[in-house]
DNA sequence: CGCATTTTTGATACACGTCAATCTCCGTGG
DNA sequence: CCACGGAGATTGACGTGTATCAAAAATGCG
């Protein structure tokens, strides 16, 4: 429920921040107030808060996308956010011109975009889901940091167990290879072999 | 892929009007160009353009969402629009001040908290699935116009006949009534029985 | 090095999918 | 007014993709 302080320890102030987080910290809870953020790089996953306490997968920002836009009309957060990789989000509005037209048309347009996505990862057979998660969220070189096994299920609708089993299954087809085995230390990065894949 | 006709045959122009549609009616195509809408009333059904012309379910816009946006960024719309229940659209952005700030702001929040929605639409047992629908769907008064079990299906990622047996189920339970059966004509319709809902 | 957490694997169960017939509407035309 | 036809909805019997449950095996970390 904390707010977190808007001065940075390490650089000197200047109220307005951008911020880093790692896999499975906090980012902020529903209820609580705070600002409006643009995800930068990483992967941000939002719950809604269940009526006893349990939070339930809503829904999933990537880089671009806004989050948290709410607290500026209501006041408070809708969700509690979280992050799924190493991440980094910046406060939005961005400077000047900010909360102008186009910049928020083309918010708006991302978010619905977005949406399509996630109806696309809940739908249809598991290994394609899960494989349209992975694709998703890789980079342009076919680089990936994976959430947790537990996350990607939460995700897709899926369970852990069948989500592992996918996953060892692309591992075992060359299809997805851990940086791990490439010398490369990056918990849960891998390296998308689109080739082979469809 | 035609336009439609921005003058409307009953009431002498005025450019920028309201429409209205039946169920699955198209209301544009992906890759055409058009305005952007709001929805005031009734259920539209977004649908991404697969690579072989099939048309994949990918979003729902309910009273107060915008559709269409993106053509206002691209030139064209991204997805297809059909109405699932009659339903009336008018041009948007509305008037004077329209693009500015709270609006779209507003907007913005809105498709987050829709995209939320279909997530959860998407998830868990199916009869919650249905059930999730027919609440988001139904009016203050716990009146509802149901899309077809096709379309339930489409939007729940389940099949036809499951559709069928959860909503037969919910009418032998009294949860769900056929407005029919009170005289009332109106396919599709029915009257949510809170009560014994949850 | 040793513990806690996450991931993997196997065996079995069940919710929903699939296939195939009806059945119910409704609009159409004789 | 009724036979006809087509689209949507319902129902039953059976199959299967994931969920479940239960144990190992890895992995990360102090």
């Amino acid at each position: 429920m904390r707010l977190f302080s808007l001065v940075d320890r390490n650089k000197p102030s200047l109220a307005r921040q951008s911020r880093d987080y790692l896999p499975s910290q906090a980012i902020y809870r529903a209820g609580a107030d705070g600002l409006a953020w643009r995800v930068k790089s990483g992967v941000v996953r939002l719950d809604a808060a269940g009526k006893s306490g349990e939070a339930s997968f809503a829904s999933l920002a990537i880089a671009g996308d806004i989050v948290g836009c709410e607290t500026m009309l209501f006041g408070v957060y809708t969700f509690t956010a979280s992050a799924l990789t190493p991440c980094e989000l910046t406060p939005w509005p961005e400077g000047k011109s900010a909360t102008a037209g186009d910049s928020l048309l083309a918010s708006l347009a991302l978010a619905q975009q977005r949406a399509a996505d996630l109806v696309a990862l809940r739908g249809g057979q598991a290994s394609d889901r899960v494989l349209g998660l992975i694709r998703l969220l890789a980079d342009g070189a076919g680089r990936v940091i994976l959430p947790t096994r537990q996350d990607i299920a939460d995700i897709t609708d899926l369970r852990i167990e069948t989500i592992s089993r996918i996953i060892k299954g692309l591992e075992r087809a060359s299809i997805l290879l851990p940086l791990k085995m490439q010398g490369i230390h990056a918990t849960r990065g891998y390296s998308l072999h689109f080739a082979h894949a469809a």
